[in-house]
DNA sequence: TTTTAGTCAATAAC
DNA sequence: GTTATTGACTAAAA
């Protein structure tokens, strides 16, 4: 129904189906083309229906916050309500305040954990994404300056969901449907006598679009090995945007498709970056220091803690990282238009005071890094006081596996590496030279 | 056309 | 059973 769902696919597919709805969603993995009918809509009224929209039965719950000038709004403010304020969900990203985000994912843990809560029901349920999405966002939030709208919507649900009590009863509720419904259906399969393997939900509408014959048609998943992310690593290294000549030869030599390797430079770009903007947090000493010492996703998460030169490196580290404009952590450092991009966003800048406000998100719009905080619901002091990170700068953190040390050594390397190349390019005209 | 952002979904890890 | 990781894909921006 909400048109601002309709990128989405067939999410939501899950959550029908858990209300026993037969309907299957197209969404083969090519099926990203958006479904006509808006599969998402449909859930979300299904979801509607169980356990109320937690955009619309906000509006229920909540004195609509008037206010759809959202931009403006205080510390604690909450957000207007999809629904009530007339306002379409895209329409309160839009307008939306900043949001610490790091904050809010934080309080998410915390209340699925603590109500024993899993993240495919919430992000099913709650913010149309599926459960590695979920597990993606709550670990590594981007900062909301650095989200685009679309980016922003999971975090604007996210608020609103914490902003509605009920919230957790709605969620259990939906639990025990989902259960009700999956029971329902094994037994009605167990009693025609067949069981529905890939006919249980899921399944069927993964390849919802093949016809039963062709299912095994599935492309396989390609693994890629040690040494071949070693060896992809090392190229990215050397070269972290390389050009078609050397994917082509990077695939043969590893015995790759060239597809593969573009994607995996993607990725690993992507996931670099990814990766930073949650050290720069830390190293900003960002939001929330934290009081939740263990909080999965600062704790650094595993960014902070296997992945980032924090690891193995002193402060001093981050601060060096922050003067050259962050990111210098890998190669990525390497192409100044990403470093640009980078200590640009947000339009606020380098100053490493100024970014610090940005990042951590903590600023409220146009403000003094100082507390605005947004302090979502009450979220504010928690982060600011609390939550995460910086305090855990894993230096001392310990590795999750052998493979974390491993990158940690080899960024700390990297990132040395990295400085010093810069030290040298800071002193040439010619950025020519400052090729990695 | 290339790159990024966002996401899915398979599967590994816990 | 749940969560984390990651290759692949789409859409949009540059």
């Amino acid at each position: 129904m909400q048109p601002w769902l309709n990128g989405d696919q067939g999410q939501n597919a899950h959550i029908q189906q858990a209300q026993n709805q037969a309907e299957s969603t197209p969404k083969t993995s090519a099926s990203c083309s958006p479904a006509p009918e808006s599969p998402l809509s449909s859930a979300e009224e299904s979801v509607n229906g169980l356990t109320g929209d937690p955009l619309i039965s906000q509006s229920s719950l909540k004195p609509p916050s008037d206010d759809p000038s959202g931009g403006e709004s205080q510390p604690g403010t909450p957000l207007p309500v999809p629904g009530h304020s007339g306002l379409s969900i895209q329409e309160m990203v839009a307008m939306s305040p900043e949001l610490d985000t790091y904050a809010i994912t934080k309080k998410v843990k915390e209340v699925l954990t603590d109500n024993n809560l899993g993240q495919r029901l919430f992000g099913e349920t709650i913010l149309g994404l599926t459960q590695g999405s979920v597990s993606d966002l709550l670990a590594r939030p981007k900062p909301w300056h650095k989200l685009s709208l679309k980016g922003r919507e999971p975090f604007v649900r996210m608020q609103l969901w914490l902003q509605d009590p009920h919230s957790v009863e709605k969620l259990m509720d939906m639990k025990r449907l989902e259960k009700k419904a999956y029971m329902k259906r094994r037994l009605s399969s167990l009693s025609d006598g067949h069981l529905v393997d890939g006919g249980l939900p899921g399944s069927d509408y993964v390849q919802g679009s093949q016809s039963p014959g062709q299912q095994q048609l599935k492309k396989p998943r390609v693994v890629l090995g040690p040494e071949e992310k070693e060896a992809l690593k090392k190229a990215y290294q050397q070269k972290p945007y390389p050009s078609p000549k050397t994917i082509e030869e990077l695939a043969s030599q590893l015995n790759l498709k060239t597809s593969t390797v573009i994607n995996w430079f993607h990725n690993y770009r992507s996931r670099i970056r990814r990766e930073l903007f949650i050290e720069e947090i830390q190293a900003a000493g960002g939001v929330g220091t934290g009081s939740e010492g263990g909080s999965p996703s600062l704790r650094g998460s595993k960014s902070g803690e296997g992945d980032s030169c924090d690891g193995t490196e002193s402060e001093g580290t981050a601060e060096t990282r922050h003067g050259l404009g962050i990111g210098m952590e890998d190669p990525r450092g390497c192409k100044d238009h990403d470093m640009e991009a980078e200590s640009e966003a947000g339009g606020s800048n380098n100053s490493p005071a100024q970014l610090d406000c940005t990042t951590s998100g903590l600023a409220g719009p146009g403000s003094s890094c100082g507390q605005s905080g947004l302090g979502l619901f009450g979220l504010t002091d928690a982060s600011s006081g609390g939550s995460a990170s910086s305090t855990i700068l894993p230096a001392s953190g310990p590795a999750r596996n052998p493979r974390d040390n491993n990158l940690r050594k080899k960024k700390a390397a990297n990132l040395n590496n990295i400085i010093h190349r810069l030290e040298k390019a800071a002193s040439k005209e010619d950025p020519s030279e400052w090729e990695f």
